[in-house]
DNA sequence: GAGTGGTCTAGACCACTAG
DNA sequence: TAGTGGTCTAGACCACTCC
């Protein structure tokens, strides 16, 4: 596989702000083709590692580093990748029929019930984060009859053989209501950091539905994106 | 160019969550090979408007807008992207010895120069949002010059020959302090959604250095991404 | 088992950068 | 002008999905 390349450049063999050798010497090196080459580059290009622009040999850029899909969807996957202890205590697990407005979004028919998770998510002891998930009722069988607090949910439903493939993730403030200062210990009011994350199948069938409400401080996003191809929004107003 | 079959694709020739042809159809009724239809789908994806996956035909997902690389740098031609008249404000715009962190973040030798520019952003008469942009001095002085309020000065950069190639966004909450509750019109503490950007030309060469402002409920942001590549990062912690 | 996307090859020409 | 990455072609085989 060539693609283990990266580990190569990311290992830091041309150092920050070095010049790649060209696409037909790495080639060679490898024993692959140019077109294979290619393919590897695009994906480190992709996640901010390297230049790229025609005439010149590709730049190793010192910045960027993104996270695992699992990271990304995990918190329990993420904490542990930031060397912290991730907790969590539920405050409710329930099965009711889906909002309108669930509906819509997990492409659900009227009436469908839904799982809805809500829960308080902690680094060593420290709350930082309350977390409300809606999965459709067939995603949500699986964690039903679980213990009550298993870490990672995304985990179970990773060993159900629930296959995550495209998320969507929305980024705004929001303030702190009644609940998120009681569970958050903050004053009501206080702004947090919300993260709102659509998962979807390969098949592109919705999974998971989620609102993360994070306190000031404890948590921060970054996304790299570059002239050729963006993943990246900014909308007007709240969501 | 087949990178045109984007424009196909959402015009929605093949609906919300329809399937898309085979790709050596497509490559029949484009006339192109099969090589090129596959990179033009790579960027369908990578900009979540399609799945992929082995063994079935792609998947039209229904979410996934993404904005130009322009619209993510230049608030003004955001704004104008949203169908909002965008305004600016200066307060300052000087030249001083580069920090010890700017000299860092922007790749300068010690006692380099920088153009510091603080202007409040609005969309009609409203204010959105406190800017404060740091330029290498090479590239501050083509706005240096300037008329007192040129609306972007992105725009004049281009103009000038400076190309924006990569761009690294990151987000989080910040605490209001005087001059922000001052220029926005809050209470000193609100919450701001913070969004630093950092871009750079394509030889990776730093180009700017942003902090924004925005008052809650202003603005959100989305990025999209998959299981194959990946360009978000979530961190530990104020930036 | 037929059809699909994922990976790879070996070549070609072009647009661009930099000396 | 030489070297580089961007685009494209025409073919091959494989892993996987779904009937």
């Amino acid at each position: 596989m060539a693609a283990n390349m990266r580990l190569e450049i990311e290992a830091g063999e041309f150092g920050s702000n070095g010049r790649l050798p060209s696409e037909e010497s790495l080639a060679e090196q490898y024993g692959v083709s140019r077109g294979t080459v290619r393919n590897a580059l695009a994906l480190l290009r992709a996640n901010g590692l390297v230049t790229s622009r025609r005439g010149t040999r590709r730049v190793v850029l010192g910045t960027a580093r993104t996270q695992s899909f699992q990271e990304l969807l995990s918190f329990t996957a993420w904490a542990r990748s930031q060397g912290e202890e991730p907790g969590a205590r539920t405050i409710h697990n329930r099965v009711r029929p889906a909002t309108v407005a669930e509906v819509e979004v997990l492409q659900l028919g009227a009436g469908d019930e839904i799982t809805e998770v809500l829960r308080v998510r902690l680094l060593g002891r420290v709350p930082v984060m309350l977390e409300r998930t809606v999965y459709p009722s067939r995603i949500g069988a699986a964690i039903g009859g679980l213990a009550p607090d298993p870490l990672s949910h995304t985990a179970v439903l990773d060993a159900s053989g629930v296959v995550f493939a495209d998320s969507e993730h929305t980024i705004d403030i929001v303030a702190a209501d009644p609940t998120d200062a009681h569970t958050l210990g903050c004053a009501e009011g206080t702004g947090l950091l919300r993260e709102i994350r659509r998962a979807t199948d390969p098949a592109g069938v919705p999974l998971l539905w989620s609102e993360d409400r994070f306190l000031p401080g404890t948590v921060s996003f970054t996304v790299h994106n570059s002239a050729a191809v963006s993943s990246l929004a900014r909308r007007r107003g709240r969501l």
